[in-house]
DNA sequence: TTCTAAACGAGACGGTACGTCGAGTCTTAGG
DNA sequence: CCTAAGACTCGACGTACCGTCTCGTTTAGAA
């Protein structure tokens, strides 16, 4: 009765999940998501696939590790914080506009994306491993605008994330329009203001 | 030297296309986009392969089709203006997230999502013959506002789209948040109030 | 209680049959007997594929009409007879292997062959048709050197057929061996005298 | 930029070529050559239909290994020396046609017959693995005759087998009458003595 | 000569099998 | 015992033809 036994960490093989990654983020660029397989990242990274199998359990999640590795390399600890709420926003949703330009870091997070969107464990740890820690360096902004009094005191602030950086995302996906600076503006500015006529 | 001779749309099979498209919308809704085949498809609708890739060219447009049979049944031809744009935006937005409740629509917009994510091509048709048309009834509805003052004239309705809707769709597909009413309503409210404090 | 009709010879299009049969040799001959099939033939003959199955059974029967069409016409009615039994087959057996370099003619008998070789019903069509009379026509002309004394009258002249035309039509079929006039002559000459010893 | 890596036969399973090879004899034995299908062969085998690919080129090639392993298994390494060779010739011959009684073998044979008349690589092949060789026992035989002057010194041996043992492979193909041990016994007295009259 | 029923060309249909690709599992050899 | 390599079973891919079934459109015999 020989059950599948865990492996073991320790034995891990750094050289070879550093490839398996590189490889993952290299061919989904190359190929894009569709004809990204298990088997050509294997075969990219010079890796036996059951070595892939072995510490991953699926693409989606071998495709998460991946783009945190792409991501996090040059992650921010915080958002910047000049005084001027508007600025400091358009300054960091300008340079998200902009990285999505790279076609490496475009197919990876389409990939990661729609590994998410049907798979909702992998959703979860979307969520708790990205999503949130990225959701509270914005909060603390946000909640900094509040003290600053650049930001209403009785705004949900999980409301106000969605609403600054949902459009954009959409728009990338979708493809519904171009994502360029200005438009990125008009969403911060408009956001800010609101609708609503003003007196 | 012709190759490939575009098929007689006028000897179509309506029974054939009606039984693909049903198929497409009840195997997605059963077993989820990652496990959704063609073959499984033409089986379910009793229908042989070829009639599929003879109408349609690719997983993606055939989704988009039956997605459209799916929403375009009790499509409403305009937003309801009752005078009052927040509990219209409301309205129409806690409509969207019960349709998502169903798991078909759910699972079948999530397979759409995922193809058009993918294919600029089925994006650009998207965009084309649902987006667009979905917009400008949107966008009807916000001039309405703009003339009953109720929404600032100098706002871009692009933008006011996006922001009000963007938030919903992103939260369903990445579920990084439940998608109640509640929710729904704090969108519509904080996008026309806006995240500035008001004097 | 509607039992399929049988369709009306006399309204029957002798031009689309003469197409048929031309397209099918012409094809066998271009294309091989593996790659032969009933669409290709009613494509090249200009002919709906109904045409075809309206009037033959078969791929077996429709070639082996093809074969008769590409055999019949320049056909013989008796063997040559000269007084030299050996000299007269020897003539036979050489047209014959001629025969069988033009490609058409190789590619169209091994078709049908291989249908022969499969469908008992065919196969016995075609003793019926094409071996009986062919036999008869060696026969007479055996029975003729019987009566000059140049064949042994105890002879079963089924058998000495077997034995004349067999050997040259398995090493055509087989490619045993090199299809040449010496061999034909080697065969004539070995058959008449016999393999044992004479004194 | 390598194509299409040669499998590494070291490392091919026993189990799979087996089951392969006696799945192909038994389904030819029970549906016949013209239903016979690789996917049918893979499931009778339980076997995946790459692993056929894999290892044989075509359909013939299996075909053919699965005969070899069919006929080979009870393969004599010489005929039969009694010192009368009509009647070694006709037990042979005899022995023949008998096997060509069991379906299994008659199919078979049919279906590698079949493959050989279409492909001249396979053919050569054929000629190469198992028909020289039986030539090869049968000429051992023919000299044996030749030594005990039984057979003329001057006769051809290849001529001589085609005359034996082309009659009989006709007939069988053909069907052109039955297959009898009479028919066996006649071929091989007629063969010996001649057509000519003896003086 | 017109009428009309059939054969005709075209080709869509439900199917079966093709030969290929990749998924995920399992085995072998080597370090 | 992890690893590279790759053979294994399995399921789906997209294509080619099968034989059946409409569709109009000729076309030939009876009215």
């Amino acid at each position: 009765m020989s059950t599948k036994v865990a492996p073991d960490p320790s034995r891990r093989s750094e050289t070879a999940r550093r490839a398996i990654l590189a490889a993952a983020i290299d061919l989904v660029g190359e190929v894009g998501y569709t004809k990204l397989s298990i088997e050509g990242i294997a075969h990219a990274a010079g890796v036996g696939k059951q070595t892939i199998y072995r510490w991953w359990s699926s693409k989606g999640s071998l495709l998460f590790d991946a783009f945190l590795t792409l991501a996090g390399e040059g992650e921010a600890a915080a958002l910047p914080d000049t005084g001027d709420l508007a600025a400091d926003l358009k300054l960091v949703l300008r340079a998200t506009v902009d990285e999505l330009d790279d076609p490496r870091y475009d197919q990876a997070m389409r990939a990661m994306h729609v590994e998410i969107v049907n798979d909702p464990i992998l959703a979860a740890d979307y969520v708790l491993r990205l999503d949130r820690p990225m959701r509270e360096l914005k909060k603390e902004r946000l909640r900094a605008a509040q003290r600053a009094g650049q930001l209403a005191e009785d705004v949900e602030l999980e409301v106000a994330i969605d609403m600054l950086f949902g459009p954009i995302l959409n728009r990338w996906l979708q493809r519904t329009g171009p994502l360029t600076h200005e438009y990125v503006d008009q969403v911060v500015d408009t956001a800010l203001r609101g609708l609503q006529p003003r007196p």
